[in-house]
DNA sequence: CGGAGCGAAGTGATTTAGTCACTTTATGAG
DNA sequence: CTCATAAAGTGACTAAATCACTTCGCTCCG
């Protein structure tokens, strides 16, 4: 009762060692698919078997022609569903209710640890919201995820992520409902210099402010 | 620019289609491959690429001359990664200490609102753990998923849930460092009353000793 | 009548072999 | 030097089998 798992969930562990091992990050290729079909002593039809499983948790990205690259979701713990259910307007409600329970003490976490490299991604993220880099095709860190990070938990990190792609999902028909970029800017500042001053309760009653003025913009 | 989906990405929002639109529930049987893939006029290696996207994520189950099912996390948002890290002592503390922020305001959350549903879930998980049902399969509700949907709030048990999935990937060889039941069973037990007395700050901090009591248990 | 065992049918698991489509890069003509 | 083009490498997918496992009905023996 003890090897219950299929060849190709065996498979994409053995690809993610290959990964960790060998120090790979989002952007490296992976070997080919003929390669590792080698490599394994296994067809290629299975190794794609298992590069799907783990093109579904964001771990690789394939790119036709090209080659398989490392995702970001790599070294996550927490995903979004990329086949979840399809958002309806009381699901969209719930997830802003859910961040509004969620993200106050997370950002309260931060004002107490200021990780310093959180920090630099909310100032980055802050600025670059006034002055969109043109060339850059860097992943645009959202600040809510850098103000997680703030915490220097990677895990609250993670939780975030997972909950704005989880509304990244959705957003594609609710995008014009909430859109006022100037006061998500402005409220962005004052969170981001309450969490400088080392404030925990205000940067945790800015975030629920933040996400009430959201949840009532949806329609709560 | 528009269509950049893969085939099997397309084909698995497709077979989850149908799983929503016929009503299917978890342990449900689903087509077999062969049936797919004449329906969608594809071959059977593309169905089941499209097949091991899906269980990845745990919508889909395969048991090897029976058939293909519905799995749980068919319907939630949120999802441990199943090729996340290996655990750490370092990653689980994180995890605990993520959990040490998130918890108690879901606790908090639950004692506000008290959802019917969560509550029974909540006695039976508390009524299980003295007398571990025998002859049944259920799924053996965790207490602080039962406590997390007590707030009414689908994401935020699919956060809870989520957490201790990546936990039970962990605890494999963490186990037997904090496995004290009675004591667990005990603060469950205050913890339902505090819910069930409509108690939010009560619930909140019940939720935090408890868990603090579990970092310090874990080496914190 | 009832249970044990056989076996066929259905299913997933994997292989083999090959074709097509796309991307990148090196080459060579202008 | 520049640009078109060929070539090589890659993923995407098909086609047709074979093997392994599970289930269930049926028969046969008790």
């Amino acid at each position: 009762m003890a090897g219950q798992l299929s060849l190709s969930e065996r498979l994409a562990d053995d690809i993610m060692r290959i990964i960790r091992v060998e120090g790979l990050g989002p952007g490296d290729q992976l070997a080919s698919s003929r390669d590792l079909a080698r490599r394994f002593e296994v067809t290629t039809p299975t190794v794609r078997e298992a590069l799907r499983r783990l093109e579904a948790t964001g771990a690789v990205e394939f790119r036709h022609g090209s080659g398989t690259y490392v995702g970001p979701g790599a070294d996550r713990r927490l995903l979004a569903n990329p086949h979840g259910p399809a958002a309806t307007r009381e699901s969209v409600l719930e997830l802003v209710e859910a961040r509004l329970v969620l993200e106050p003490p997370i950002a309260a976490a931060a004002a107490r640890t200021r990780e310093a490299e959180g920090l630099r991604l909310m100032e980055l993220s802050v600025t670059n919201a006034l002055h969109p880099p043109q060339g850059d095709l860097r992943p645009a860190v959202h600040f809510h995820v850098a103000l997680a990070a703030t915490s220097g938990n990677a895990v609250l990190r993670e939780t975030v992520q997972a909950l704005l792609d989880v509304r990244a999902r959705d957003q594609i028909e609710i995008r014009h409902r909430y859109d006022d970029r100037e006061r998500d800017h402005a409220e962005h500042v004052r969170l981001l210099d309450a969490v400088r001053a080392g404030d925990p309760e205000l940067a945790a009653s800015l975030t629920a402010e933040h996400l009430a003025a959201i949840r009532s913009a949806v329609g709560g």
